[in-house]
DNA sequence: TTGATTTGCGCAATCGTTTGCGTATAGTTT
DNA sequence: AAACTATACGCAAACGATTGCGCAAATCAA
């Protein structure tokens, strides 16, 4: 008899009153003018029966599904779980429950998820993928959904977003690298149909500048993905063309990973021969060998804030547009080193 | 006028046609009785008006919901996204969606996240948090809902579940190790609340006793959770309660890259003082240093697979409760080697 | 006791879809 | 041309919960 889940006309009626004065009774705060004594033996019974509203029914009515829905491209990058959790961390705490779904980067799975969600009628919605130029934004605002994106910024200020610096979080890199002595620096650079490839080679690009370093088109190779594999090629390809080459800043951790893994592959020593940077700092990269400098952002708290942002968006639709940006930090470990000794040119082909 | 969704009624207004016969024109295959001609007219109509079905009203009506809800301890533990990915391949084509909980291994919140996810009505349940001995599943097969255990058996075979077999894992582990010549070996058990951590305990205390290895009870520290953190904590006090030691098998990777920390601080030399297994085979750590000896595991394709069964239980509810067990497998790396040559004693206490 | 005011609870409409059934029209057969 | 069978589509009743409204009973004041 536990089988067909009990509703709420089954409650009423087991509790002999009303189906609404059910209704009312079982919901937390405002006791809307029912006895205690009611409350008391609705709840008892509802509790007996195994009653459980039906989010649905629910839903229908009032429309409001106590669900957010967040997208991202993989899970696999460690980046991504870490802002899951973040927005777990503060939206679970006022009820919601989260809808994952990713799209691997793939335009058209993009909207056909995100078609999806809204289907669900999902309250908000927190867009972790960093597409460019995405048309879904627009169809998002325009029918008036919530939403806040992380790890982008709409350039049309249309949708609130929580974004690191990237500029300022290569610069920290390239000056760091500077400082100790490197004058010819390479970049890995992402894809560039995501925001994080273009912004972070921008900002390479600017902080070589202004420290005086002048870059030449081959000191720039894009990765197909963020991924060891591609950042393997990328380093071979570099390796190959700029033989000068003391110092690398990658676009991001698994980037500067893959290049360990090229780098071993040709006998290359870093940091002895050249040195390397990340970005994200993601867990266990402390312990790799040799321990790779990295910028640090908290993915974690980006989660927690893009969360904050859309809950209040969600409670006042017209709640301001407000980007806002997070400071990362260099992490200096053991990836890189003084370029004042210049490799031995004698290295291995 | 985007601003407001369209419904059926509208759709069916504007089309000049009954909503009933709006909806079935509608759906996808059975083109149940309706002139192509006029499918074909409510088809533009729907797309004009950026018509979308309330899943709400459709599943309120149906039953079925199309989603499916995974349980997770916490997404931070790398195995898990992966898992997640898994199950996320194979549903996703057959058009559910995925909901996702983490609770933390908390068992208050556990079941609070189940209900939770009842009242969403989703059409099946993957639970891979690994708490023994959990009343949840009890209420769930007796509501009669489908739902498969990831890494973890239900004794009372109630529900299926994909495992893989963690004595063997460790086996393969002590093996290798004996087989290196260790004879001394300790484990960092994983907390015995946890299925795993009991499985792979059990396992090493067998395969030590088939190889006619003797273990005290000093030799065996359980940690009190699958971190780095306590990781090192139960490194430490294995090291200076067994002197003697020179093998370590750790119950999983995260424990084991503990170990690391709490080597390097107490300079301890992996693997020329003592060796390591991990337990996982997660990524980055074939780049640690040493490179991880560990028990691979395919997360990937565990998911895949209790996604496979939970589909086929969803499609008939009783369909044969099975266990899938999955064969682990030994990557040998670095943090193993004999143990001919045994440390000095003169280590730093 | 009467009238005014508060309070507890029932009534019924509503949210947007789906679907069994019934009917009208078109198409086939004799 | 009549009688029949298919076929396309409309009707209306669900699904389960929420909530504005209103009625009756309870409370109070005079």
């Amino acid at each position: 008899m536990e089988k067909t889940k009990a509703t709420l006309k089954d409650v009423a009626k087991a509790a002999g009153v009303h189906i609404s004065t059910a209704s009312r009774a079982l919901k937390a705060e405002p006791q809307h003018r029912i006895t205690p004594d009611v409350v008391e033996r609705v709840r008892i019974v509802a509790g007996k029966l195994g009653y459980r509203v039906n989010a649905f029914a629910s839903s229908l009515r009032t429309k409001r599904s106590n669900a957010i829905g967040i997208l991202i491209p993989d899970l696999w990058n460690p980046g991504f779980p870490a802002i899951v959790t973040g927005v777990q961390d503060v939206v679970s705490r006022e009820g919601y429950e989260i809808t994952i779904a990713s799209d691997g980067n793939d335009l058209e799975r993009h909207a056909a998820v995100i078609e999806n969600m809204l289907a669900r009628q999902v309250d908000g919605l927190i867009l972790a993928t960093a597409i460019l130029k995405d048309p879904a934004i627009a169809s998002l605002v325009s029918r008036n959904v919530p939403a806040v994106m992380v790890n982008r910024r709409d350039d049309q200020g249309r949708a609130p977003s929580v974004i690191t610096d990237d500029e300022r979080g290569i610069a920290l890199a390239v000056e760091h690298l500077a400082s100790l002595g490197h004058r010819h620096i390479c970049h890995i650079a992402g894809p560039q149909n995501l925001s994080t490839g273009v912004t972070r080679k921008r900002g390479f690009l600017e902080a070589a500048k202004t420290l005086g370093l002048k870059v030449q088109e081959s000191q720039i190779v894009v990765a197909d993905s963020y991924s060891r594999d591609a950042g393997a090629r990328a380093a071979s390809r570099i390796i190959t063309q700029n033989r000068q080459v003391t110092a690398l800043v990658a676009a991001n951790d698994l980037l500067a990973l893959g290049c360990y893994d090229s780098f071993r592959a040709s006998g290359i020593r870093c940091p002895a021969d050249v040195s390397i940077t990340g970005y994200n700092d993601m867990p266990l990269v402390d312990l790799v060998s040799p321990p790779l400098t990295t910028v640090r952002v908290d993915h974690r708290q980006m989660g927690a804030e893009a969360a904050h942002l859309l809950l209040r968006r969600i409670g006042n639709t017209n709640a301001p547009v407000v980007d806002l940006v997070l400071r990362p930090t260099l992490v200096v470990r053991a990836s890189t080193s003084s370029a004042a000794v210049r490799r031995s040119s004698k290295r291995p082909s």
